[in-house]
DNA sequence: GTTGGCACTCTCGAGCGTTGAGTGCTAACG
DNA sequence: CGTTAGCACTCAACGCTCGAGAGTGCCAAC
């Protein structure tokens, strides 16, 4: 009796490119299940025979066969060359994301593993995300990415104006989001200034305290209409401001933190190097993963992009595990993985989701000290 | 005659392992130059008659193939198997380097474009590094690493307390070196001791007020004996502020900033990706940047560690050109190239050299103001 | 000391069977 | 009608040989 497959959302979303449904027996299901995992594990291209003596299927190889046949005619399956064995398409992986994977929690011992590590350290330094970044990649045997979090548009939160031994005034600025830039005032700027009265620290705070007063809240370019007419210390430290303000902006996630490379250098599908170069080339550039933010705003939960559902070509043989953290109006950034499509998809996905459900609650906490 | 090399220290110090003075004729001189220089053009094996027709060398080919012999007696070269060509060994390079390479300055050109492009970029935000990096990586088709500027020893600058919106209070801590790191304070241990009287910003004033005049210049171990005892807003803001100095000492270099890995991976020597395997690993722990701070303080100029000579056994088939910038008592980071031995390594030493040099004018005149 | 000549070595790539895993098809079976 | 055993077929991978070519070392002559 064909039976079709259910579509099970786990509580993630996906790359939802062709949601398109396909009707399975419940024998093709169990045979790309069993294909899918024994190519993500084996890395070689599987045939009838070694997935009848790896699986207890209780049919023949030439039933599996036939199976595979219909597998492959409906574009889940491919075969490298006429007398190989089948590979997963990455439609074939979708289905098997979305309807044939199990286990879609955590092992209770793992996460109490992740959970004491975190503990170790502080939260605010970047070193909680490089650790982020260090299991995700440890445990998917992939890449990792990690961006801080950050507010999509930087907000003026309160300003600081420090008079520093050498002679130079540091302006340090706090976002709204509880990020901190600073930057040193143009020093010809105010000294232009300063020619009547000199500058102490005690005309920077009032300065600071007026900013603080007026401009809570702000965006870069209420700040710049609201700042004083050139010539002033006032203009100085509103120019500044405003810059850093525009600074943070363009750079939503300036830096981002990556793990494991290496782990994907190992996979037998980039032993050519110059496969890589693409891949690397997007992990290095950030401008990718600010595509992916918005993304992320609209959907929360896990997302899977694989293989040709991405749009830049460089990646169409990666696929892509990752899901946001923070809260949306606020901070927000995310993690994930990046490795071959030949993914440990289940564990790949428990780990980035179990990973953003506890970052969130380690922010908000930490945040809002919430309870 | 056999006429000795001179040694030409080409106000440049290098990895010192072996200086081994080897004395060579001027024919064996010039050979040794063309394999270098053709063998790093071509990444093929150079034999003595392909070297006649790209170098007018006035002499047969058997005359070189005897200088090659001779090159080979002493170990400058070496043959991948008896019949190719000659390849330089790391010691061939050692030489070239030392002694054989011509043009140590940056053509004038470039210099003014690289000066040009730094004009175009806040100094202060590590914007500037990645400038630095990229253009590293550009013009030697390497792999560029640059750290940021950071004093050996982190030491108190000046202290600023932030009552946040939220709630948190903020301690931003400006480092000797001009350097800022910041922390929420630890919300338990202040609302531990406000009990009596709630704290706002007029008593965080307070406090930093007290700090900046007592603890200027003093390193983590001195501020914490002399903060007070446990139970007091200062004691909260001390142990902040020493596990902050403490933690930048422990990450002297907690970040470098990479470029052009991918100029790498193209390279022939490292088409099969799993030799960058160590490479990569070593690059991304900081560790080993930390080893060559020390060095870097002792000797200013270029430094060049050709294959072997580096102590990582990882590191073996690369060489690094790298640079210490900043000033050694205040900050003081490294910048440079890493690529296979077969570098081009006149053009890496200039550039770095140049790179190295201007980075400390900025870095100066941005720091004293010093005219 | 340099050079032309020459025999020798060794890698590289093309060509070519052999092997074996894997397939598709078909006819028999329950 | 779905399942299965059997069989012919395909094709990458492997190993082999063999010639080409680049490069060398050596030696006798200049």
């Amino acid at each position: 009796m064909p039976e079709s497959a259910m579509i099970n959302e786990q509580n993630l979303s996906h790359g939802s490119r062709s949601r398109s449904r396909v009707d399975l027996t419940e024998r093709q299901q169990s045979v790309l299940r069993a294909v899918v995992e024994d190519y993500v594990l084996t890395a070689v291209p599987v045939g009838s025979k070694s997935l009848l003596q790896r699986h207890r299927l209780g049919v023949s190889s030439a039933t599996i066969r036939s199976a595979m046949a219909d597998l492959e005619a409906v574009g889940l399956l491919s075969q490298p060359h006429t007398s190989a064995g089948r590979v997963p398409s990455d439609l074939g992986y979708r289905v098997y994301v979305e309807s044939l994977m199990r286990e879609a929690q955590l092992d209770p011992t793992d996460q109490l593993m992740i959970r004491h590590q975190f503990s170790q350290v502080q939260l605010t330094s970047n070193e909680w995300l490089r650790l982020a970044a260090s299991i995700l990649a440890g445990s998917t045997r992939s890449a990792s990415v990690v961006t801080p979090a950050r507010s999509r548009r930087a907000r003026f939160g309160h300003v600081q104006l420090v008079q520093l031994a050498d002679g130079a005034r540091l302006c340090v600025l706090v976002l709204a989001d509880g990020n901190v830039v600073q930057r040193r005032l143009d020093r010809s700027a105010v000294d232009r200034v300063s020619g009547d009265t000199p500058i102490g620290q005690a005309e920077l705070d009032a300065v600071a305290a007026d900013f603080n007063a007026r401009l809570s809240g702000q965006a870069a370019p209420a700040v710049r209409r609201r700042t004083a007419k050139p010539g002033s210390l006032e203009s100085a430290v509103g120019e500044t401001v405003a810059s850093l303000l525009e600074e943070a902006d363009a750079a939503v996630v300036e830096e981002i933190i990556t793990d494991g490379i290496t782990n994907v250098l190992e996979q037998p599908e980039f032993a050519q190097g110059f496969k890589l170069r693409g891949v690397l080339e997007v992990l290095q550039r950030s401008d990718f993963f600010e595509q992916l933010i918005p993304l992320l705003a609209r959907r929360r939960g896990v997302h899977v992009i694989i293989g040709h559902e991405n749009s830049i070509d460089a990646m169409h043989d990666v696929s892509l595990v990752f899901a946001p953290y923070g809260q949306p109006d606020q901070a927000l950034g995310m993690l994930g993985v990046l490795g071959p499509t030949r993914m440990p998809y289940p564990r790949a996905i428990r780990t980035v989701g179990y990973l953003s459900s506890l970052m969130n609650e380690l922010i908000t906490s930490h945040h809002e000290h919430h309870d």
